[in-house]
DNA sequence: CAGTTAGGATTACATGCGTAATCCGTGGAT
DNA sequence: ATCCACGGATTACGCATGTAATCCTAACTG
């Protein structure tokens, strides 16, 4: 019977491309014209850095790609928070030694929290260990 | 008089050399055979590629060098703690829009945080809170 | 119909990265 | 005195990345 096969890594996404599969995330299915516009103004790129971008991404799989006549049309073909434990986890192991604690601890020295991000933290710990008692 | 300057960016650190600067963090001054002895069985590296790795290092000013006799000694140039700073915000605004709370719960759902953590986290809110009020 | 334009396909191109090998000189082993 | 091993310096080399430009074709524009 289907045993829960363990979750093929995503591939790797670079710095660029994250910033263009978080739009796709954000939007779903979208064409060239619609990541470009959602784009612009934050950054200076040119339409055919957009599409180099998205044809990378294509090609390693964490697009989907299916034509609509004319043009295509691309949609995310990988889950966005399984790509962000992948690169939490890697970052985490490179950084930090794979230790959470000191990361948190790290940012809070650091930066400001507004009390409405500590509230959620807390709530977001007590989630946990109830996780963690069950 | 001295105003606190805007703390130059530390040097931009890849992967490969985040594995060495580690070491070096942990280990300070050390020789090229201290640092190779220390990674050998955890890594695959030939001598070579620790040796390459650690000239890129001082090259971009992430390590000092000091001829001692026939050989050098190499040391941290850059804090530990800041240039995990820089690479926290970094991956932060990549991966998580900037966001710390997300990470966190994204960590907490697909990993177990043992209970000593979760106490150590609760503890760092509540500094992180009390130096809100300071 | 002719010119313009937008998107896909192909190509570019310098730089960085991972992972070394080669060359050279010297201090230690025999 | 000789040879070797080890460290520094130089070189290698393929792949990924950031950032596009070119070329081609079909649709839209007048």
């Amino acid at each position: 019977m289907a045993r829960r096969l363990p979750t093929p890594p995503a591939p790797k996404i670079s710095d660029a491309e994250w910033t263009v599969m978080n739009v796709f995330w954000q939007r779903g299915t979208s064409t060239l014209a619609e990541v470009v516009k959602d784009l612009e103004g934050r950054l200076h790129w040119k339409p055919r850095t957009v599409q180099s971008l998205i044809r990378r991404l294509a090609d390693k799989g964490a697009l989907a790609v299916e034509a609509v006549g004319r043009e295509f049309r691309y949609s995310p073909a990988v889950a966005q928070d399984q790509c962000q434990h992948e690169e939490s986890r890697s970052f985490l192991n490179r950084v930090f030694n794979g230790r959470l604690t000191p990361f948190v601890a790290g940012l809070m020295e650091r930066e400001d929290v507004s009390q409405d991000d500590l509230a959620a933290l807390r709530e977001v710990l007590n989630q946990a260990e109830k996780k963690l008692k069950k």
